[in-house]
DNA sequence: ACTCTTGACAAGAATAATTCTAATTTGATA
DNA sequence: TATCAAATTAGAATTATTCTTGTCAAGAGT
């Protein structure tokens, strides 16, 4: 949490809150469950806020922007290289952190520089297949 | 084309001309694209009937709807098995097919049944690459 | 040929997520 | 502590998508 005063981020109360809501938050949580969570210490916090900070830590690589959950975005504040297993029913997120070789050859690569990967594994958590079995 | 008759699909030229654009279409084209493409053969065309084809061929399997571009939703009718490469500028996607081994590990899967995964590659193309190095 | 049923279409309203605007306030620094 | 750029706020605006409602068309059975 203090590194973020190194970056130039003014330090504002409801900053603290957005960042002590993601320091090791595990939900990959959307704008709005962000915004609901600190909402209850910050009444008077506003979504623009919300969105705006997650912004500006998205430029710094603090937090991930995931694009997995085709209605909304959601945000992992673990900035370390993974991949994501999600639960197509509920949508619930995991992170992976295992190391798979995804070389691309360079006719795959089409004249792309290409700068990273992520995989996305879908399946059916455990809630989910116990809830009922379609 | 012809294979949609047996899925019991009613074909209706409004169908016809979006499956007639999707055939073989490799830009992964938005509901706006196609939109906008098949309005110009078909001025009375409506949004809602866009969508309603692709959820219809969604459900039977025959287009992709794919969660890459953080903005809107984009829509593969390549069937086949495949990853994806975009760029990071003009979000312009193409095909992998490649084939990556991606067994995930038991302690990994969390008790998730898994069934599938798709990696995404992000880059640079090289019309964006030689537009400006920015 | 007539009627029924069903599925598809169109137009626009409604919704949901996100971004923008404009006015105000605040944190960091001199 | 005065200053000022940056941050916050509320709400309007925008964008993508879904929903609603009325209409229409094709095929099934009479």
């Amino acid at each position: 949490m203090e590194k973020y005063k190194d970056i130039g981020l003014k330090l504002t109360p409801q900053r603290l809150a957005i960042l002590g809501y993601l320091e090791g938050n595990k939900e990959h949580p959307s704008a709005e469950d962000i915004y609901k969570a600190v909402s209850k210490k910050f009444p008077t916090m506003s979504f623009a806020t919300v969105y705006n900070t997650l912004e500006t830590l998205r430029e710094r690589g603090e937090v991930l922007e995931l694009t997995i959950d085709p209605n909304k975005k959601r945000f992992d504040p673990n900035t370390k290289f993974h991949h994501h297993l999600i639960c197509l029913k509920c949508k619930k997120i995991i992170d992976i952190h295992s190391d798979y070789n995804l070389d691309i050859s360079k006719s795959d690569r089409a004249g792309f520089e290409i700068v990273g990967n992520h995989i996305e594994f879908y399946g059916i958590c455990q809630k989910c297949k116990k809830a009922h079995g379609s």
